[in-house]
RNA sequence: GGGGCUGUAGGGUAGCCUGGUCAUCCUCGCGGCUUCGGGAGCCGUGGACCCCAGUUCAAAUCUGGGCAGCCCCA
């Protein structure tokens, strides 16, 4: 690598995701990327485990189309304002101009909620939870940049609600949070959860949950979102249900989603200035062999790793018999972050024992080779917590306090990160607090405040943490 | 939204101001030999002027447009 990851973040990121192969950066249009394989299997490691969240808490996955025709994308007012600028439209089939222009998706509300309002006619159908991973469309006049502002989202994964009373919608609400603390704290990405101010509530909700994490130059990146979206959009789409006593009621919705910049975060967070350290549970390659030839020995050695494979098959393995020098082999894997390197050389076979580097802390270690199975297996899933316990650790040194605009401003515009303060919940005050301070109010914290608003000092009703985002 | 800069082999670059020779160097790919416990060496060989138009005897070089990328400000 030549950017360090501190330092030099912006840059640091720029080179891993080509080097390591993430994606292919060249592309011929703005905005949009190729997956490579390298890249693509630990996009999918992540799509399975979402999966798996959400199929155990009774979510169901289906594929709506890409396509959405204007009348419906539009019925909505405030999600249409909230996007009108960033949908691409498409006009034409052939030379024929459409008679009725087709949205690509930037999100499914609109293409999946007419369908919705076929499926449920009872209270009984309910509650309905459905999501789908999909790629989506947004044209971003902002700089893009790979996995975190994209036109084309590849990997929106996205669940949609409908339920028959304001509670049980709240309670999904929950579970959603709850579904994606286990999809973060599973993949030990660290995050910060507080409710979006009003006026960056998604368009069309009642309210709205994120999660967000903080990257190692100072800048947080929204990695979730939880929507309340009320009765709003069942208004708009007439999902009506006959409720117990009888009547017609309009059905409560949530929705939530992730994007690609769960990649982003899972790669920019546990990094170094060698490169990635991909946690053990997303590595395509785990554990990476590399045999160690001299000149009259390269067949003992060839047998013994041979064996060593079939020994750990539990893992996902990978013996790097690339005809170059070990020492290449070695930076070549710590850039792609594969978390545990196994070196076997005649020193070893002599003593019966194998070396073991880890990716994480580059400690190197030899154990006896009647172990390497059980060994492996430990460290593995040390260098899971390290990694987890590090990137905690880092997020968490980057919140601070701050009592004054000027103090809000210096600690985020000059150390980076984001401040806790306190509010008194009026929107104009909020946007004054934001203009003044030159930083962006994220969110409102569950918890009691205390003392008196940052922008009026009158007593504060609120919470919240500010800084700047991507 | 406004402004500035850039586009030359797979990657990084020199050449462009001042048009003209076989387009420079590093890396990389391929074949071969010797090597292999932290980026090997030698020999041979392969590969590029973003696209479209214009000016000109002649364009990587000048002009216009497009596309793409980078930086700064809002």
């Amino acid at each position: 690598m030549r950017e360090r990851w501190k330092e030099n973040f912006s840059e640091w990121y720029s080179e891993v995701i080509e080097r390591a192969e993430i994606l292919d950066v060249r592309y011929p249009v703005k905005g949009v990327y190729v997956w490579r394989p390298y890249g693509f299997k630990i996009r999918s490691r992540v799509v399975e485990l979402i999966r798996r969240i959400l199929d155990a808490t009774g979510h169901e996955e289906a594929l709506f189309p890409l396509l959405i025709p204007e009348h419906e994308f539009a019925k909505e007012a405030k999600h249409i304002a909230g996007f009108e600028d960033e949908v691409y439209w498409v006009t034409h089939g052939g030379l024929t101009e459409l008679k009725v222009k087709l949205a690509l998706r930037p999100t499914s509300e609109t293409a999946i909620y007419p369908i919705f309002a076929l499926w449920i006619r009872s209270h009984a159908d309910m509650p309905l939870k459905i999501y789908q991973v999909v790629n989506t469309f947004r044209y971003e006049t902002k700089h893009t940049r790979p996995l975190i502002r994209l036109r084309e989202i590849t990997t929106f994964k996205e669940a949609h609600t409908a339920h028959a009373s304001a509670e049980d919608a709240e309670r999904q609400v929950q579970e959603a949070i709850a579904c994606y603390k286990r999809f973060f704290d599973a993949l030990g990405v660290p995050y910060i959860v507080s409710r979006r101010p009003d006026w960056d509530k998604f368009p069309g909700a009642e309210y709205t949950v994120a999660f967000d994490t903080i990257f190692p130059d100072g800048r947080t990146l929204q990695i979730a979102t939880v929507h309340n979206l009320g009765q709003n959009f069942s208004r708009t789409f007439e999902i009506t249900f006959e409720n117990p006593q009888g009547e017609q009621e309009y059905a409560y919705q949530t929705c939530y989603g992730i994007s690609d910049r769960v990649i982003a975060a899972l790669l920019a967070l546990h990094g170094d200035d060698s490169g990635l350290c991909l946690m053990p549970e997303v590595a395509p390659i785990q554990v990476v062999v590399v045999p160690i030839w001299f000149k009259d020995k390269k067949e003992l050695v060839d047998s013994e790793v041979e064996k060593l494979k079939e020994e750990l098959r539990d893992f996902r393995v990978h013996v790097d018999a690339r005809d170059i020098r070990p020492g290449a082999k070695y930076y070549d894997w710590e850039l792609k972050g594969v978390p545990l390197r196994v070196e076997l050389g005649p020193r070893d076979i002599e003593q019966g024992r194998v070396t073991l580097v880890r990716r994480d802390t580059g400690e190197r270690f030899s154990v006896p080779r009647s172990e390497v199975r059980e060994r492996v297996r430990e460290t593995l899933e040390e260098i899971s917590s390290w990694l987890r316990e590090r990137a905690r650790r880092e997020m968490e040194g980057r919140i601070h306090s701050a009592q004054s605009i000027e103090e809000i401003r210096s600690q985020v515009v000059e150390k980076g990160g984001v401040v806790r303060t306190t509010w008194c919940g009026r929107e104009a005050c909020g946007k004054g607090i934001e203009d003044s301070a030159d930083v962006d109010i994220l969110g409102i914290l569950e918890e009691e405040a205390q003392g008196t608003c940052v922008g009026c000092g009158e007593r504060a009703e609120r919470v919240i943490i500010m800084g700047r985002s991507y």
